[in-house]
DNA sequence: TTGAAAGCGCTAACAT
DNA sequence: ATGTTAGCGCTTTCAA
């Protein structure tokens, strides 16, 4: 351990200090060909000793491969990506691939700017949230020549390979569950996100099971910024007070549920009999509210691993399972807010 | 846009399809240089048309600059610091540099490893949270020779530059509003995790400032893993079943602290007055419960944008700020769940 | 305004 | 088991 140190030590430091050709202290510090153990322990000393951290830019020029997965998601705010980059992390630990995140936003340029920029380092495989992409995104993802799992939905053509759930479907699951249950005046609300595609199916597949059995939405609201419990609140407020027959409420997400639950119980209303609610996620975080929400769980945590699990697979042989789509199923929790039939 | 290549496309593929000489492409491609507008749009079109993408490790290997900037945190799920995040984002995205991020789950061992595995890409330099480091840690940060900060904590001595608040501070600011609103029988509930250095140290703060005061910490409790609002509902119960005559609680997050709260008012427990709340972190989450839980916000946005700043400048002019500290000031909210005096 | 040559620090592919 | 050589794809520097 030396002082600090103007410029970073090389390879050829470690040579000269442990008296071993930079080609063989490269083998030992990556454990790659036979190195006998005097040597290596030598070389170890020496490099521990002088801080040495060897540098990946000259390594994977060299090799041609960086051993970095490239992990694009719309937002680190939302709950649901983080369990997902959990789910990708576990399983890279075992191999030796590393994710690197970039956040778009929801919006397809930074999208494009972003994906450019991780492209630019060569990166050994793209996970990247969504099926809709820019043309010249897609370009870029098909010209990459690496595994591309496109993730969180599975409504779409795939670039390569897609891990996800279908939010129509899973729209329409949960608008199933409520005209089996009986409700029939129904309000929506939801955010005002022109660019969340998953949002967006999820509502065409409620709407359209709901108009099947004759209904269509009584009332609906979008959102956007602020806190999402304080907005679940005021819009199911608002929403009640212009249209006060409604007997369900269904969220876009399960943290304006939560408001608006916390708002029903206040004005003590019977839920869920005067009112049901639903929400989308099934986030672990709201559990403990005082009447478990009625959701839908969107595999984050599975669909992480899954596309972990193909990325690493193709780096290790190779094997080409483009085009396949594996499609979750979302799993509805009843909770207490959506009554038995 | 052609189709699916094995190869990547270099400079030379842009250079012949142009007619013009890798140097010069080189030139047109990062706005160096003088280039004619004729070659430069020449250029630029059979750079577009190819679907050329830069090959950074090449660039940065031959130039010895990496724009990007690694920033290493202890977790994705703590709210905190994807709103850090956010404000480093912000500020970068008016430089060239990008971050890169980097989690360590509060283990030492594991920030030791992220760190070794990030400094090998040559960074312009390193975020990282805390002030408590491994030996390792410590000596590869300094070797370097890049700016380093260490962020949301200043009880300590930095390695370089520091931004944050003092946690123990914020935990003596604490004790006082509770000691001058007349509390006297107070509990304290909190994670159970002895790596995580800032609760520790609010915990410290708040005991010694209530020890001056004559007050003793009446009952305590720490949880690890579940559902922190599930969590807070629990611990809040079963501790005033063990000890019925608290009259303040104190939660080492806004999240329990919420847990607390819904089952305080389930309980129709007199909040403030029968009982105090406080939390630690001004989550804005959480607007939009039944009454705003007194916290204490932990300028999360402020030392995110700072310490990007302190970046940027020392990439820019070189400028050395090395020691600095900046120990922003958190402020205290009552909300409506700690009385006025 | 443009081009040619010489590396950046490492590793693949061959020696030995 | 160890060493030598020749690049990887760019940018820096110097020349034209």
């Amino acid at each position: 351990m030396q002082t600090r140190s103007k410029r970073p030590l090389t390879l050829r430091d470690v040579s000269e200090a442990s008296g071993v050709s930079e080609m063989t202290v490269s083998r030992v510090l990556r454990n790659k060909g036979d190195v006998s153990a005097v040597t290596r322990e030598k070389v170890r000393e020496a490099a521990r000793r002088l801080g040495y951290v060897p540098n990946k830019i000259a390594g994977a020029l060299a090799s041609q491969r960086v051993n970095l997965v490239a992990v694009i998601i719309p937002s680190l705010g939302n709950m649901v990506f983080p369990e997902v980059l959990s789910g990708i992390s576990e399983v890279l630990e075992d191999t030796d691939l590393q994710p690197v995140v970039g956040v778009t936003d929801y919006q397809p340029e930074k999208e494009e700017k972003v994906l450019f920029e991780m492209l630019s380092w060569r990166p050994s495989g793209v996970i990247i949230a969504g099926l809709e992409h820019s043309e010249a995104s897609r370009a870029m993802l098909l010209q990459a020549g690496i595994p591309v799992v496109e993730i969180m939905d599975t409504d779409g053509e795939p670039i390569d390979t897609a891990v996800g759930i279908s939010h129509r479907r899973a729209g329409r699951m949960m608008a199933e569950a409520i005209v089996e249950a009986g409700y029939k005046r129904i309000g929506f609300m939801g955010t005002k996100m022109p660019l969340d595609h998953r949002a967006r199916k999820r509502f065409e597949g409620f709407t359209q099971t709901l108009a099947k059995n004759g209904i269509e939405i009584a009332d609906q609201e979008f959102y956007s910024g602020g806190s999402a419990l304080a907005k679940g609140r005021e819009m199911t407020e608002a929403m009640l007070k212009r249209t006060p027959d409604l007997d369900f409420l269904y969220f876009s997400n399960d943290m304006i549920g939560a408001g608006g639950l916390l708002y029903l119980q206040e004005q003590g209303i019977d839920i869920p009999n005067k009112i049901g609610l639903a929400g989308f996620n099934g986030v672990e975080l709201l559990e403990g509210l005082p009447k478990r929400l009625a959701s839908m769980d969107a595999c984050r945590l599975e669909i992480g691993q899954t596309a972990a699990r193909i990325v690493a697979a193709r780096n290790a042989d190779g094997a080409s399972d483009e085009g396949q789509v594996v499609d979750l199923s979302p799993t509805l929790s009843r909770g207490d807010t959506l009554r038995k039939i």
